[in-house]
DNA sequence: CGCTGATCATAC
DNA sequence: GTATGATCAGCG
């Protein structure tokens, strides 16, 4: 896209950011800064989650854990329903299938991403044309000690049956804040992992997803205290 | 109609 | 293929 807009230096200046898109819609930011925006996301699942991190100064495809380094933050959008309920679950990381053993939570990029992120919420209903989406008010998140444990406990189960080959075994039901799913172009994409038997083999590619019951308390536990608000 | 499994774009 | 950003689609 355009706009060259530099890394916010501290804390207050990304927060400042993007309090100023809130209560703006998608299309009316887009012809402010002159960017081509898609009739609908069918095609473009990342553009929404792409435009804020260009209008926020995220360094764009970056292979950074986080989106701004220098802050520690992780910047996520999420789509909003009507009632405030996240329509979409939250990708987080690919989970590796290989070189999972010796390895904690507290070394998982899992843990390293959601220490503390920047959440924007958007309209995401999709009756709603894509230009008329309207953003949220911004919501800083770090993990209760209740959220930690509660994902900590989740992931230590997933990481378990990966580490053990138990691929037949795992599905998205598993979990209780965080899940397992596929991560790839398709059905048909493999990737390398051990079996129960220790035997290399191809298997699908997966990665961990927040659940849209746990982002959702984090949306309302985040405490609105004035008219400014949107979503 | 919520949720799981599948899928889309892009950079390297 | 991996890693970034995610949402789509349709079954139960």
């Amino acid at each position: 896209m355009i706009e060259l807009i530099s890394p916010p230096k501290s804390l207050d200046i990304l927060l400042a950011r993007a309090n100023q898109l809130a209560g703006y819609s998608l299309g009316e930011i887009a012809d402010s800064v002159n960017v081509d925006m898609p009739l609908n996301l069918n095609k473009h699942k990342g553009w929404v989650g792409n435009f804020i991190e260009q209008l926020l100064g995220a360094t764009a495809g970056s292979k950074a854990e986080q989106d701004f380094t220098h802050l520690n933050i992780e910047l996520k959008t999420i789509p909003i329903s009507h009632q405030g309920k996240p329509l979409e679950t939250t990708f987080v990381a690919l989970a590796p299938l290989t070189g999972n053993v010796g390895l904690t939570w507290q070394m998982s990029h899992v843990h390293n991403k959601l220490q503390q992120v920047l959440w924007i919420p958007v309209e995401g209903e999709r009756e709603i044309p894509l230009k008329d989406r309207k953003i949220g008010t911004p919501i800083l998140w770090s993990p209760t000690q209740a959220q930690e444990r509660m994902l900590q406990q989740d992931w230590e189960e997933l990481t378990e049956l990966i580490s053990l080959g138990q691929f037949d075994a795992i599905n998205a039901r598993i979990g209780v804040a965080l899940q397992l799913r596929p991560k790839g172009a398709n059905s048909k994409v493999r990737t390398d992992a051990f079996d129960s038997n220790g035997l290399p083999i191809k298997t699908l590619p997966l990665g961990f997803y927040l659940r849209n019951s746990f982002t959702h308390t984090i949306i309302t536990d985040h405490v609105r205290n004035d008219s400014n608000t949107y979503l």
